[in-house]
DNA sequence: AAGTTGAGAGAGCATCGCTCTTGTTTGTGA
DNA sequence: TCACAAACAAGAGCGATGCTCTCTCAACTT
């Protein structure tokens, strides 16, 4: 039943977007009444929490799926992969992209639950970066400019993303993730309709310069 | 009067969000009746734009105001002035910026009205690199990937921003605004919780690297 | 003084999330 | 087999929402 509800409820979200999911409008998807759905959600947020969570899942094994095709390519190639993959994935449900990366729902906290999910899309890119380490395929990029502060709490980001590079790298890891989003963020929500014609190609010339900035080998 | 209704309906957007933003709820501030207010608006949607209008607009000018206090300072050091002063602006008033670069009103589809000073930021950041590049400060980037297609594309662009400088600068360009804009945006939105401790300092640092991707001196 | 115009008030419609009560169905233990 | 409890769904209702329609009333024009 939960299921049923969720899978309803992400059609719902897929047609008109999370802001406009109406209760009422699943239960009469399901020839219920809006009152029964409380027994299986404690309310609206839930749902919404349940259903970003499953994005968050399936936007990630995209992702993963991506990276791991392309394992033995050239780093910089796998890259470009698996951003095209993302923006695949974006594109195709825009409103479930806008769920997850766009402005958080008025008057609701993401719980931690949404955490662990919502970090498998940075691990798999990441993943690309340690193996060219691994394979001795990373050159240290030149232009980025490390902060003693942020050099600090590299420290951590590390260990946590288990990726053992320079703290140069290390922020050109972090430069390219919110530019591929930034990016993907802009042209989605209508930024980029008064500067760029073509967003599928300036997206994958982007992705090559990142894979450059981050000296991922070609 | 209808100045009256938008500056109630910015402080409610300032509090609670666009979304949350009722128009009984003005009414009620301002001691009148919600039907009172189509005289003046013929819809939410209207006021909203109205606001998108008005935000675009503050930030815009205070986007300026920072390019100006920088005239003949190294290019580099205005870019990261401009970027600290667009972070300022957005971080003191989060929703607003939510309107502007969050996700689209359920919809609500953007009018016309709000292209042009939706472009005011962009246009007062690129005057940075149109000023270096007139002082011939401008070093060509290495880093970046133009294909023929973006090439292409580039030569409507370049007029339209009236800078004339190389493919791969301009590539830079869009770059550095979306990853300025796409970091801004995680940072708000709360997708850098998970992965950066000092948010502030990250920026600084992004917004250097920007500086020197983009081949500005510094 | 009469007529016109504009602004606000009020009632009402359909919808929303959510709660509470009531009725029904189903499964299980004695 | 029977009885009881738990699970489930329906319905009414509350306080909101955006929006429309009609009505009143004051001010201004001629």
């Amino acid at each position: 039943m939960r299921a049923a509800i969720l899978a309803t409820a992400g059609s719902h979200v897929a047609e008109h977007g999370a802001a406009a999911l109406s209760l009422r409008a699943v239960a009469r998807d399901l020839g219920m009444v809006s009152s029964a759905l409380y027994r299986y959600f404690p309310g609206r947020d839930d749902l919404i929490t349940a259903l970003i969570i499953q994005a968050y899942d399936s936007l990630g094994a995209h992702t993963e799926v991506a990276v791991d095709a392309t394992l033995g390519f050239p780093a910089a190639q796998r890259w470009v992969e698996a951003a095209l993959a993302i923006r695949e994935w974006a594109t195709t449900q825009p409103h479930a992209y806008a769920l997850l990366y766009g402005t958080p729902v008025p008057g609701y906290a993401a719980p931690d639950d949404t955490v662990a999910p919502g970090t498998r899309v940075s691990r798999a890119l990441v993943r690309i970066v340690r193996d060219a380490s691994a394979d001795d395929l990373l050159e240290p990029p030149s232009a980025t400019m490390v902060s003693d502060g942020t050099a600090e709490s590299f420290v951590w980001l590390r260990g946590e993303l288990d990726v053992d590079v320079a703290d140069e790298t290390l922020l050109a890891i972090l430069l390219a993730w919110t530019q591929l989003f930034g990016l993907l963020t802009f042209e989605l929500f209508g930024q980029t309709r008064n500067f760029v014609h073509d967003d599928a190609l300036l997206f994958r010339d982007a992705a090559e310069t990142m894979a450059a900035g981050m000296g991922l080998a070609r």
